[in-house]
DNA sequence: CACAATCAAAAAATCGATATTTAAGTTGAC
DNA sequence: GTCAACTTAAATATCGATTTTTTGATTGTG
């Protein structure tokens, strides 16, 4: 299934995902030792792994206290809000901009992945979807896919992975009557239609939304 | 000096210097073993330090083939250029709008610092002074503090660094009668004065000044 | 009772050796 | 002469053991 070259790449992939998932949770101390015991691989490979997943903000890392998973708390999911509605309205408006016919094919395909896989594997919202999950970031980031700048890309898709943390860690994300595949359809035509403005209204509001709902729920988890 | 509590660390800032000096050329490869040799360091702390670099988008990694320095090209500092010009204006913007008296207090203090620190060591500006360029990273590392998001200050910083190496590689740099201390100083006061738009239209032609002639040097270079 | 100093267990960091994989150079067939 | 298959050297990746540091408990002291 996932095939990495070398074992340090497993480790980062298994890890990134358990992080992700909110199986290992937020401010949870990961001891090497256990880990290497857990994935049965060597601790070389595990720390590299650990080295990685720190650098993208994932993980904090401080000179012999070891690797814990970085905290979720209101304030950084405001930060993190901040910073991905900049990321992705320069990149959006520039995709807009300067974006050409594959662009645009590339913002069709993932809607279109994206609206034919269901978002959780049962009905009642309890089990998600790993496959919807996957189609649902390639849509944002093809959404940017023409920003113009590799850099922008890569932070739009580091940002996302920390979102991606945040509605995990809020246990029941009410659903509130949303309809995310609206949301995602408006935006994607507003964006090929080259409406700017609308398109980046859009998608701000799409993820304060999200951000509300989650803020929500993780204060009534008590955080 | 330098003193790391761990080798891992120690490495990671040596190798950090190296590259952005170019005393380790863009696209040399980096030889695990070499390095240990050098640095009298095994080879665990290094890889670990050569992860971290990698993660931050100074060296590329691929499985099983090693890491090697990120090269230099004129469409990467194109596209360096518009993340740097982006991530700064809206971190400029955000702090002008809500910075308090801690921010300005930063700006002026790293200014200050910034003045009295010669640009280079000897006359003929051929040595650079490492205690400007530390200073001068702090500086704009201040201007945009209060940002309001720890996310667009880490990008800003990791966006510098890249920069930073930009001008190391390219070999001459001529300084075609520029004054970059009346440059800093002109932003630091328009950004302490509030006078948004101005602050931002400065602050962007100080990078793309900075761009034009590390493009022509480049260019000269054969590159 | 608070507080510092000491000690023991746990965890992080590091090293040296080994196993795998890639890259390069050589040979041989067509 | 070209290209493929083989061989060898170099480099990456990994493991297991050792060293160093931190943490938490315990004990003794003011």
């Amino acid at each position: 299934m996932t095939k990495s070259a070398t074992l340090a790449s497993e480790a980062y992939g298994r890890l990134r995902s358990d992080i992700i998932d909110g199986a290992i949770k937020p401010g949870a101390k990961l001891k090497i030792r256990t880990i290497c015991d857990q994935y049965g691989i060597g601790a070389s490979p595990v720390r590299e792994a650990l080295n990685r997943l720190a650098s993208e903000g994932l993980l904090d890392h401080r000179d012999q206290r070891g690797f814990r998973v970085h905290s979720v708390t209101l304030q950084d999911l405001d930060e993190l809000i901040l910073a991905r509605c900049w990321a992705n309205e320069v990149g959006l408006r520039n995709s807009i901009r300067s974006g050409g016919l594959a662009w645009e094919e590339g913002v069709t395909a993932a809607l279109q992945r994206l609206e034919a896989i269901p978002r959780y594997l049962s009905d009642d919202t309890t089990e998600r979807n790993p496959a919807w999950e996957q189609a649902h970031g390639a849509f944002h980031a093809a959404l940017v896919a023409a920003s113009g700048s590799s850099w922008i890309n890569d932070f739009c898709t580091q940002l996302y992975v920390a979102a991606q943390r945040y509605r995990h860690a809020a246990r029941t994300v009410p659903r509130a009557g949303r309809n995310e595949q609206d949301e995602h359809r408006a935006i994607a035509q507003a964006a090929i239609a080259r409406r700017e403005n609308e398109a980046v209204e859009l998608l701000m509001e799409h993820f304060r939304l999200t951000a509300r709902l989650v803020r929500a729920a993780l204060r009534q988890d008590g955080m």
